[in-house]
DNA sequence: CCCATATTGTAAGTATACTGTCAATCGGCA
DNA sequence: TGCCGATTGACAGTATACTTACAATATGGG
């Protein structure tokens, strides 16, 4: 009798289900993605700042007067992406760009007062979609996740394009002006 | 002696540091999703599909004959977007579009037969990659993580843009030529 | 049967998120 | 010192992912 796990076989391959999608970690990563951000939004509606925003605004407030390469190793952007997300937040006049003197190549990034302000508002708003995100789950699955989710991401980090190198931030002190 | 918890003062808020960003749920469910495609192309560079691309296919495959708008409904995704997605995919002869005889508005959605090979070939780069997104995690905690997210993005679905409506895609049977 | 209302695909506009490439500039080494 | 390779910010190009708007078409109630 053909026992089904002696050879490998040219098995037929198995029929082609939704669940090819549903059930994919890249898919669900996805679909959270989308419904973290609709709630972001959501929340955060009176300041018309989206989550990118909200996190280079963050980012420059911890660390002034960072140059845009090492603000994209800090939260894990591309500098390309970055730069278009600076201009708006420029244009929103939240920050400021000034040339560095020691370095002709890079610009400096500061918070305007208004950015400060609009950061120090916002605050409550993050936290509360924050929460919401994860609001369906019990307490303790909540707690599972997030930790499960800040392994994952810790240890694929080099897998990103833009892995996140939080240290570079502290290169440009003791440079700057 | 004046009680922490009597009155809700109106107390310092907490200093912004970067934890504000690098704890936040939605940080690091963007930070994943990155990931995740970025895992996702690499493995399936041979075949040039994105994953919103093959998931696409997918639906196309399971449901022939199916319309934008219900598409966009199955695989959770603006309906704009999509139609992007539709001309791409028709653009390199995966997918044809043929309009349909008794609703003038609607085109419906087949693979082609290069579609129907490319999507057979796929599955098992598809595969590895899904692996891959989770590989750094013990065994146990990818179930755990898996089932914890799969229960989160079904009972936060409508807070999505496009929630997930499965069901949609059964009421073109019957009707379609 | 006709018209108000809804649906469908499409388009324009904004915002991530990448890939390249490029010129200006910087830094170290011969 | 002078040049070569690396870095920096900018730009162009592609692909999601959303918004609003619109024309063509469908449908149901009066």
């Amino acid at each position: 009798m053909p026992r089904r796990t002696s050879k490998p076989m040219p098995s037929k391959p198995p029929p082609i289900t939704m669940d090819a999608v549903y059930t994919a970690p890249g898919y669900l990563f996805r679909r959270m993605q989308q419904i973290a951000v609709s709630i972001f939004v959501e929340e955060c509606s009176a300041f018309d700042l989206t989550p990118v925003q909200y996190a280079a605004l963050v980012a420059i407030h911890t660390h002034p007067g960072i140059d845009a390469t090492r603000l994209s190793a800090v939260i894990a952007f591309d500098r390309s992406t970055l730069g278009n997300v600076i201009e708006r937040l420029e244009s929103k006049a939240l920050i400021e760009r000034k040339p560095s003197r020691e370095d002709k190549r890079v610009k400096l990034l500061h918070l305007t007062k208004a950015g400060a302000i609009v950061l120090r508002d916002i605050m409550s708003s993050v936290e509360r979609a924050q929460v919401r995100m994860l609001q369906p789950l019990k307490p303790a699955d909540r707690k599972t996740l997030l930790a499960l989710l800040t392994q994952l991401v810790d240890l694929n980090n080099e897998a990103s394009r833009v892995p996140l190198r939080a240290e570079d931030a502290l290169e440009h002190l003791g440079k700057s002006n």
